[in-house]
RNA sequence: GGCGCGGUACCCAAGCGGCUAAGGGAGAGGUCUGCAAAACCUUUAUUCGUCGGUUCGAGUCCGACCCGCGCCUCCA
C-alpha cells in the first residue's frame, strides 16, 4: 500500500488514483525571471524521486511541470533590459533544462509556458466562467476572485481569514480590491506592461489562474497529485483550489504534496546573506552532480534539509560506500555457486527499500535497506566466499534501483576525450611502483602513490594486484 | 497574534504504544597490508528538549513549558 503525506488532511493517506494504474502529477515549476538556485533543486528532486517511485511501481504517470514566465518578475526585468519577455526569459528556461538533466532528473512530460499557444485564453475561459457565476469581480478593468463567496476558501492552508494579523499584508499590487484578501484573475494593462486583447477585456494574467489553466488542460479537471514547496501552499495553492472548483464545479486535486525548504548553514537562502547558491557554485567547490542528487535526495521531503559542506561530504563518504561495493564486485572472477545467503540478501534489500518508499517516500528506511545489503554482501566478499555469479546478481540489483529510482550511484561521469593516454599512463605508474615494491624501494613506491593521487587516482594493493579508481573530485 | 514544522549518540537521521532505540558519517580497539586504501569484526544513547499525566507498558498518546525554524507579502 502506498501512503502519502496529503497536505489537504494533514495524514498519511493510502493513495488510490483516479484511473488504476494512472497517475496525473502536476508541479509547479519555475519563474523564469533568473536562474534556479540549489533550493528549487530540492523542490524538483523531491518530485523527481516522487514521479520515478511511482513508476517504479508501475504505474503510468503523467508529468505537467509550468513555466511561469508572465509575472511581476519577468515583466519588470524584462523592461529593465529592454527586451521582450520572450528573450529575456529564455536563457532561464535553458538553463533550468540543462541543470535538469546535470541532475538526472527526468524530463515532464509537458512543460507549458503561460504565454505560449492557447493557454492565455484558457485563463480567460477560466475567469469568464468565475464572472458569470459570481465568484468574480471586475474592477478598474482588472478582475478578482472573491473569497467570501467561496466558503472552503483556506482548507488546505487552514487559515482563517479573520485571524490573520492586521497590517501585515502589504498589499503589493496597486489594484484597488472589495477586499484586501482577494486576489488578482486578471491584471488591468499598466504602462510597460505586454497586454493581452481578450474577450475579458485587455490585461495580463495573475500568477494562480496559469496553474489552473495549464493543468486541466493536460490532466483534466481533477488529477491525482499537486506538487510545491511549502511556501506554496498559502496563497498560490490556496488560490489554485478556489479558483478551479469555483469554476469547474468538481473536486482539482485529490493529493497534495509539499516538500520543506532547504536552508544553508542553518539560514534561509538570501541573496543579502550572501549564502545564496546555484548549481554551478557546488559543482565549482568540486563536488559531483550525483553527490549533490545524493544529499537532496537522502533527506525525507518533509524535513528541512541543511545544506551545508560538511552535509555534502558527509552525502560523498555514504555514497561511495555504495559505489566502493560495486567496485569491490566487478573486480571478482572467482566461479563460485551462487550463495543462498546472497540472493536472500538482496530480496531483503528490494523489499525494505520498496517498503521505504511506500510509507510516505521514507528514504530514510530505503536507504536503511540498501546499506544492509552492502555490508552483508562485504562480509561475504571479506571471506571470499562471493562468486561471479552473485556479484553480477548484486549489480543487477543495485544498477535497477539505481536506474529506476535513485538516480546517482551508477552513473559516472562521461570518460574524458584522453581517457586512454590517462589509463596508459597510470598503467605505466603502476608498473614502476611495483617494481620498486618488489625491491623493497617502500620510499619510492609511496612516491608514485602520492603522485597518483594527486592526480585524482586512488592505489589498491589487493592479494589479486594492484587497482585504481578515481578519487572523489573535491579538492580537498 | 494565527497556522505549521522540528528538538533521538560527536554529526546526519529512521522509529511514532510493547522483542536488545534502524541506517550513514566520525571516533576507539582488532584483522588484512611493507605502509596505505577499501573491507571485515568488536565498540560508542539504561536513553529519546523539560516537567507532569494517561497506560500493565511511552521517543511513540495527552497537557504545560523551554529552545530552534518556516509561513501569514513574491518565493521551491
Amino acid at each position: 500500500m502506498i501512503r502519502f503525506h496529503n497536505t489537504l488532511s494533514g495524514k498519511v493517506e493510502e493513495f488510490v488514483p483516479i484511473e488504476p494504474g494512472r497517475v496525473k502529477l502536476y508541479t509547479c515549476g519555475p519563474t523564469v525571471y533568473d536562474y534556479p538556485h540549489i533550493g528549487n533543486w530540492r523542490a524538483y528532486i523531491f518530485e523527481d524521486l516522487l514521479k520515478r517511485f511511482l513508476r517504479f511501481r508501475g504505474f503510468d504517470v503523467t508529468h505537467v511541470m509550468n513555466i511561469t514566465d508572465v509575472d511581476d518578475k519577468t515583466i519588470k526585468g524584462a523592461a529593465a533590459k529592454g527586451m521582450s519577455l520572450e528573450d529575456y526569459t529564455r536563457p532561464y528556461i535553458e538553463a533550468f533544462y540543462a541543470e535538469r538533466d546535470i541532475l538526472n532528473a527526468l524530463p515532464a512530460d509537458h512543460y507549458p509556458r503561460a504565454t505560449e499557444g492557447d493557454n492565455i485564453q484558457g485563463m480567460v475561459a477560466i475567469i469568464k466562467s468565475l464572472l458569470d457565476k459570481g465568484y468574480a469581480y471586475r474592477k478598474d478593468g482588472s478582475v478578482y476572485f472573491a473569497i467570501d463567496k467561496f466558503p472552503s476558501y483556506g482548507r488546505l492552508s487552514k487559515i482563517n481569514l479573520e485571524d490573520r494579523r492586521p497590517g501585515s499584508r502589504g498589499d503589493a499590487d496597486d489594484y484597488e480590491k472589495d477586499s484586501v484578501h482577494d486576489f488578482a484573475l486578471w491584471k488591468a494593462p499598466k504602462k510597460g506592461e505586454p497586454v493581452w486583447e481578450t474577450e475579458i477585456g485587455p490585461g495580463r494574467p495573475g500568477w494562480h489562474i496559469e496553474c489552473s489553466a495549464m493543468s486541466s488542460r493536460f490532466l483534466g479537471l481533477t488529477f491525482d497529485i499537486h506538487c510545491g514547496g511549502v511556501d506554496n501552499i498559502f496563497p498560490h495553492h490556496e488560490n489554485e483550489i478556489a479558483q478551479s472548483e469555483a469554476a469547474n464545479g468538481v473536486k482539482f486535486v485529490n493529493y497534495w504534496l509539499h516538500c520543506h525548504h532547504l536552508i544553508v548553514d542553518g539560514e534561509k537562502m538570501s541573496k543579502s546573506k550572501g549564502n545564496f547558491y546555484r548549481l554551478s557554485d557546488i559543482l565549482a567547490k568540486g563536488y559531483a552532480p550525483e553527490e549533490v542528487r545524493f544529499l537532496l535526495l537522502s533527506t525525507h521531503y518533509r524535513k528541512m534539509i541543511n545544506f551545508t559542506e560538511e552535509a555534502l561530504a558527509q552525502a560523498r563518504t555514504s555514497r561511495n560506500r555504495i559505489r566502493n561495493l560495486l567496485f569491490e564486485l566487478r573486480h571478482i572472477e572467482r566461479d563460485l555457486p551462487p550463495a543462498p545467503a546472497v540472493a536472500q540478501a538482496i530480496e531483503t534489500a528490494r523489499a525494505g527499500f520498496a517498503s521505504g518508499l511506500e510509507d510516505d517516500l521514507n528514504i530514510s528506511e530505503a536507504l536503511a535497506a540498501l546499506f544492509e545489503l552492502v555490508r552483508s554482501v562485504n562480509t561475504v566478499v571479506s571471506r571470499g566466499e562471493l562468486g561471479r555469479e552473485d556479484a553480477q546478481s548484486v549489480i543487477d540489483f543495485v544498477a535497477d534501483i539505481d536506474d529506476k529510482v535513485l538516480a546517482c550511484l551508477t552513473r559516472d561521469a562521461p570518460a574524458p576525450a584522453d581517457a586512454d593516454t590517462l589509463e596508459a599512463w597510470v598503467r605505466e605508474k603502476i608498473e614502476t611502483r611495483q617494481k620498486a615494491r618488489a625491491g623493497k624501494d617502500f620510499r619510492r613506491a609511496d612516491e608514485i602513490r602520492r603522485e597518483l593521487l594527486e592526480a585524482g587516482i586512488v592505489l589498491e594493493d589487493t592479494k589479486d594486484g594492484v587497482r585504481w579508481k578515481k578519487a572523489g573530485t573535491a579538492k580537498s
